[in-house]
DNA sequence: TTGAAAGCGCTAACAT
DNA sequence: ATGTTAGCGCTTTCAA
């Protein structure tokens, strides 16, 4: 195939390569006939302008990044699925990246999407690492960032997340509720961002129900299920909690699973309840209560925000802060009388 | 920001551009303290080259992009995750596309790919259509695709799989050896790609084990779950299966919601088994059998081979087609004597 | 090893 | 409404 350029069609239409460009702008510059005359040409040659060179004239890319540390779980899924609706309707691709929760790797991305590969990047943190200048380069290359879910608190930017604290806090009073005294709060990185708001949630229940705080109840275990299998596991073994609350979904499902391998009965013996969006929660055995938040929303939302951050000449935003409320669903797990 | 420029780094070490861009190719035309000093200095003012500039010149652009029907389940994301990791490793970025299982769409992201936005295309067809001539354009750029699951009869690429035919027929065989002797095979789309292969291995078991194939047991079902639950509950009620077979997860969780509506018991009063990667079917109730496709593995290995048509000058590969196994496992769902 | 200069394909200001 | 022209920022011969 040989490069066809405007100036090949120009040619062949005997007209200038300007006029040819404009076809396929937007302007009411062209005579409208000119224009689809161009565009029929264009259409039988298969041609469509080089992005490069528009990109290069315009300085801008049309494009966007996702920057994500996992994709375990539906809430990612769902979230992505919604930037990349949104994205699509306002004409913008989406690069995806996957940090595997780590915060090096996120710094490499970050590195390589300025020089104009993208107008803006949405982001939820690696949740990694006190250490964040790595997103300054974002902000010296004008380039807007939005996070969702998971943020970094030492970086002043826009994010939208869920409720956690008021989440939280009413999944573990349901838990108290149904007569769990020693409940158990199950976390990956409890300094960090979500970690943290679940965790205050989580007190703040304590304390209205006056239950005193434990911190042998607080497990802080790992990504991987072999690991936090054998956390949970030893953690059962020594404090015998009657109830979890597990601030992501992962954990939950390692907690299922030893309970199963143990015998311990859910939720007679334990209850348990976390954050997740799996939709077929109602299948399990038990059925899995859950706290789920509106990823699909979520996604969404971060990407018309950024959108407009993008359309905005000068990025002077302060920090805004966006709220979904998530939707509890209570089922066998955590409830009594089963 | 002032935007910067190799112009602005030369002039601040009193060096000519080009030597500046040298610093930042491989080649060994170049003064390795030079080569240092630049970086140290672009490393120090935030600058990297401008890739639309680059691309402009070099005509290629380090981006591939992944189109997928959705984003519903496990299979896809494991998918994405091993076609993110390769692509990564080798310094590609990865667009990522869904189509909603509508060939319109598809077509319409193809068209938005060419112009040099992308080296490269993975794709799991949307499975819509018997008209796919929208893949040409890709061929006339010169633009290489490999497909991984889904694919299209009538164009002529290659392609990474599922021995899904074979897995079809065992897991038909393990349901007839289960005492199941009506067996319905649920799919989204029979004549298209996985739908139809998958039909071809549940056909030859019955073959094998001289049960006459109905076509009443064939349902060919929609994509939403209302939908489908709907079908498969007339589908029972008037067919009275013994056994099911779903080419694909989503309807066999919308079996299983069926089942528990109408008090069916599963498995004694029916079997059922599906392809799918969900990692937690273990855990649900009944513990769910799964034909399960290495996505991750078919991820990584697609990309791979797309890396290699990228890097041939000329593309003139035959299809290929590779075969990955899945496995099955077999749970509850699907035995007798539970 | 470095510099000068042409040009990748397109856009937009300016002229007609 | 159309054409002319000057770059966007970089790479890459070619010459020094």
């Amino acid at each position: 195939m040989s490069q066809i350029t405007i100036i090949e069609l120009a040619e062949r239409l005997g007209l200038s390569k300007s006029t040819v460009s404009r076809a396929f702008r937007d302007g009411n510059d062209i005579n409208p006939n000119t224009k689809e005359r161009i565009l029929k040409m264009a259409d039988e040659l298969g041609f469509s302008p080089n992005m490069y060179a528009s990109n290069l004239r315009a300085n801008k890319s049309n494009t966007i990044a996702i920057i994500i540390p996992e994709f375990g779980n539906k809430f990612f899924s769902q979230a992505i699925k919604g930037i990349e609706l949104v994205a699509r309707s306002k004409n913008y691709h989406t690069l995806i990246y996957v940090t595997d929760h780590r915060v090096d790797k996120e710094a490499l991305i970050i590195r390589s999407l300025i020089n104009g590969r993208v107008d803006g990047v949405i982001m939820s943190a690696s949740g990694e690492g006190h250490d964040h200048s790595h997103l300054q380069v974002l902000k010296d290359n004008n380039i807007p960032i939005v996070f969702f879910d998971r943020t970094y608190d030492d970086v002043n930017t826009s994010y939208v997340t869920g409720n956690d604290f008021e989440a939280s806090f009413a999944a573990t009073s349901h838990l108290i509720e149904n007569d769990c005294r020693r409940i158990a709060y199950l976390v990956i990185n409890q300094n960090v961002s979500i970690g943290k708001v679940r965790l205050a949630g989580y007190r703040a229940a304590l304390k209205k129900y006056q239950i005193p705080f434990d911190k042998n109840l607080i497990l802080d275990t790992v990504n991987e299920s072999d690991g936090n299998m054998e956390d949970i596991k030893n953690l059962y073994r020594i404090q015998q909690p009657d109830g979890l609350f597990a601030s992501v979904e992962r954990l939950a499902i390692s907690a299922m699973r030893v309970a199963k391998n143990e015998g311990i009965r859910i939720p007679s013996e334990m209850k348990l309840i976390c954050f997740s969006c799996l939709d077929i929660a109602d299948l399990l055995e038990p059925a899995l209560s859950v706290v789920k938040q509106p990823a699909y929303e979520m996604g969404k939302m971060a990407t018309e925000y950024l959108c407009q951050l993008i359309a905005k000449p000068i990025i002077f935003s302060n920090q805004e802060v966006t709220y979904l409320e998530s939707s509890l669903i209570f089922q066998k797990s955590s409830k009594k009388n089963h």
